[in-house]
DNA sequence: TCAATATATTAGAATATTCTAATATTCTTG
DNA sequence: CAAGAATATTAGAATATTCTAATATATTGA
């Protein structure tokens, strides 16, 4: 797969914002079956939260399957992983 | 070194965006001696580069050498090549 | 020193992002 | 079906980003 950069800086720029990279970095460790629990420890509102969900969904960064009347995060691009391991070393 | 959500965001956000990601992708193929160049090649104006580049320097992303009335831009962290390859894959 | 070249800075309008508060939706269970 | 739980959406004010146009600064060579 190319590097393309008008579609490549979109990704970069929705895993630009500290929360939703804490969110991020946060599903590749913990599962992401409670979004309270995410709100709890991020110390942010249910709706702020949800809104930065919806931007990683929207980026193709994230997906989420629901599963009653909760809802499962997790990164559906594969690249994101990499991308954070990088920012690591 | 470890991860650090509010710093690493904004070096994200300083990639994120695709002329920003253009400057830094062709740095790691081409040398950035020639601003001129990289104006022509971007289709975007002088006080736009140069704003851009100004972007990258203060996240650290680039540094700046001058050589004459020339200015010579290099990448000066060294994860980010590792991000835009992680972008490739 | 003067003009030319190369890059940087400033100002400001247009647009985009971010957050809070309020409300809506969806699903489950009694 | 009604109530509660979990998440999503909307509206809108505050702030930030992006670009163009104009101007400023720095360096070199005649």
């Amino acid at each position: 797969m190319s590097f393309n950069a008008e579609k490549d800086s979109e990704l970069l720029k929705a895993l630009g914002h500290p929360i939703r990279l804490k969110i991020v970095a946060g599903l590749m460790e913990h599962d992401g079956c409670n979004v309270s629990k995410m709100v709890d420890n991020l110390g942010i509102s249910q709706s702020n939260a949800s809104q930065h969900l919806a931007i990683l969904k929207r980026s193709g960064i994230l997906k989420a399957t629901r599963n009653g009347t909760k809802t499962c995060f997790s990164i559906s691009d594969k690249r994101v992983a990499n991308i954070i391991q990088a920012l690591k070393k």
